[in-house]
DNA sequence: CGACGCCTTGATAAATGTCAAACGTCGTGG
DNA sequence: CCACGACGTTTGACATTTATCAAGGCGTCG
């Protein structure tokens, strides 16, 4: 684990290997997972002091960090770089606000939507490794667990995708799941 | 209506009176309103050049509208200002998270936190004149309408609220309210 | 007064969650 | 090397939640 929720953001972090999920724990016990992070990818950074989520690593990950006090002193000198904290601000808002784009829809879709994301995040052929378990998957789609299982099996029936493993997903039709996508 | 999706961004705007909502209208017609601005607060700032929304005025608003060309160039001479786009920009990004964080709950936490969240946003004693319709209320919290009405109903019923008129909600007990929201 | 828009209420259907059991896979220890 | 156990996954039966479709009510404004 990395971070906790409202503890002090002194760092920010880069994924090298594996992956990281950022979630938060709700009073009942159900966990939301707000993003998974995965090589190349740049998490914690925060515009405020603190950090609005929790961090762990997903597997054993390897994670670049630096000293967040470092960053806020070369962005009061250079504009440039404040420009661009802003910037990835940005782009953070802008897949936070596709990830509610997700969230409206139906099982289907979300699931498939969460496919087509991971397939364009890491392009490895037609095939996706997924890092996370299906909890995982449910609890960044606001499913459970078996209804993320079914919806698989139900796209696996319909011949658009394959489950090689469980953690192993084959891509055959894209443009099925792209329509299926709403 | 004030921009649409993927329009260039070239003004920001702050909220006088009535209220400003923005979307996205999906393929198949439904829409995801992401938030709702009342008075006071600020939107269509975007870190990159395009909206990733529409915006539009709920009854007649008045509006102020400043360029983005000039907030722009102010930020690359005064690196203040640019620090300050990005505290705007991280403000706006935890309102997406809280709301993320409504969508994975069931109706009646949802419709309950919409309304401590607008209880909050306007404080004016105990009750709230909502400037949105139901539907606009539900294509906010992922709802159909119908669910909206009777979840209101059932808080009603509850002495949680009083539906003074459609628009007007008292809120009774807080307490409770805060409790049934999870 | 009447028409229109918004809201509520009801009956029913569809989607998803819950609980429980069976299945697979992988790593460990005999 | 095989058996066992732990854990994640899948599948099934059933309950619950929410959506859908349709009708009726209420308030507002011409």
């Amino acid at each position: 684990m990395f971070f906790g929720e409202n503890e002090p953001a002194d760092y920010v972090y880069k994924v090298v290997a594996s992956a990281v999920r950022t979630y938060k724990v709700l009073a009942d016990g159900r966990r939301q997972i707000r993003a998974f992070y995965l090589p190349g990818d740049v998490f914690g950074l925060e515009a405020n002091d603190t950090h609005t989520f929790s961090a762990e690593a997903i597997g054993d990950a390897k994670i670049l960090v630096v000293k967040r006090s470092a960053l806020m002193a070369l962005a009061t000198r250079e504009n440039q770089v404040a420009c661009e904290l802003w910037s990835m601000t940005g782009q953070e808002l802008r897949r936070v606000q596709d990830h509610i784009l997700v969230l409206i829809k139906s099982a289907k879709e979300r699931v498939v939507g969460f496919l087509l994301e991971m397939a364009e995040r890491v392009p490895s052929g037609n095939h996706i490794d997924l890092p996370m378990s299906r909890q995982d998957i449910g609890d960044y789609l606001g499913l459970t667990m078996e209804t993320v299982s079914r919806t698989l099996a139900d796209l696996e029936s319909g011949a658009s995708i394959e489950l090689a493993s469980a953690r192993r997903i084959v891509l055959y039709d894209r443009g099925a799941l792209g329509r299926l996508n709403g």
